[in-house]
DNA sequence: TCGCGGCGAACGATCGTTCGGTTGCTCGGA
DNA sequence: TCCGAGCAACCGAACGATCGTTCGCCGCGA
């Protein structure tokens, strides 16, 4: 354990038991390294956070770091995959496939409010990319994907008659995903109603977040 | 001119005519190459432009840009101000001060999307700010604040039974100016419609992003 | 002649990454 | 039961690159 002279305590140490069956002895392990980085790059940005700032948050140093992870963009690639599998894995549900156009929306927006709180990290560095490096462009590519699916999902409810066509659907399209995506902006979990959260939303987007009384 | 081997083009120059009456020869303003900054700064993001990148873009030598500006971080002050007192002044109009919680919501909600429009990337930069520095901490705090005014606002609509409290006042004005500021993440200027684009946001915001038919 | 705008070169600092070496636990064989 | 080999975890030091910033100098127009 070599006591450390500072402060830094064993933060997001996974130890595991003693001789447990299997390898020798994983003090740390990738996943929750990620978690440790991930939280990080939300903090100070993906650009401004250093390997050093990495490596101090888990308890390590830097050098310690590098033996358990092959590189800073590949754990931004890992946080970013993560991300995006939670929000196509949503499309992939049956509730998303069947049913009236403005049903699957509903249930699309209700998962996605789920999947943003659940995995609020990886969504929210997911977000911020800015399309720096070939990975960056790669998680823009596929996120404006699932929000094309959205969005030809918003016209469809609206030639359907389903919904009132009072705007343009690209422009509803466009709105509907900006207020669902502001959620990572203030919601940390843990608070009280969090779990009424989806569905709060769900009414919200269908009947105006202020509407005249 | 000292005609440059490569490729840049003399961009953002603003050229003042010869003779002009005045100082000697300002080839570039304070202003002009600040919006060149506030561009690079919104494509790679603040932390990943180098002040090289900024000097390129403004088509001299990073030892010229600094005979014109003081530093990285004064830039991104400046930015940081314009996109703050275009928001704060929107709070000092006088209708934004007079008549019922929801007219006086209504009419900020409205410039609000407009100022977002006009200043789009001096706002832009804004909301993405991280709070790296004691500056991004500042903006940051300003922020808050007039977030918080808009949230005081909803809950005063609210108690007055100008709007229907389907949903917690504070969950209502944080989605309203989550919905509001996501607009800088699709909107380009120049493109038709974007003149009636504050009033149909106003009116998304009552009526529901995909209010049933 | 003066001075502003522009330039190349260089400063110390910090970046992501690599390398060689030390520690201490685990396990097979005596 | 003891021991030595092997290896994962960890570390300090250093790599070349790039960062924001500064300096001294030059050329041209007023």
């Amino acid at each position: 354990m070599t006591a450390a002279p500072s402060e830094p305590p064993p933060s997001a140490r996974t130890r595991r038991a003693r001789g447990a069956a299997g390898a020798r002895r994983p003090v740390y392990d990738a996943s929750s390294l990620l978690a440790v980085a991930v939280q990080e790059f939300n903090t100070r940005g993906y650009d401004a956070t250093s390997m050093e700032d990495l490596s101090r948050a888990a308890g390590i140093t830097k050098s310690s770091f590098y033996h358990h992870v092959s590189g800073k963009e590949d754990l931004l690639r890992a946080a970013l995959s993560r991300a995006l599998d939670g929000l196509f894995g949503i499309l992939e549900e049956p509730a998303a496939q069947e049913g009236s156009a403005l049903d699957r929306l509903r249930h699309i927006i209700f998962r996605q409010v789920e999947v943003l709180t659940s995995e609020l990290p990886y969504v929210t560095l997911l977000l911020r990319v800015r399309g720096n490096t070939e990975t960056e462009r790669w998680a823009l590519a596929r996120r404006r994907a699932f929000d094309a699916s959205i969005a030809s999902l918003v016209a469809e409810a609206v030639a359907d008659g389903e919904v009132r066509a009072g705007v343009e659907p690209s422009l509803a399209a466009r709105l509907l995903s900006g207020t669902v995506n502001s959620i990572i902006e203030w919601y940390r979990p843990g608070r009280p109603g969090s779990e009424s959260l989806p569905a709060e939303v769900v009414r919200i987007v269908s009947e105006g977040i202020i509407p005249p009384a």
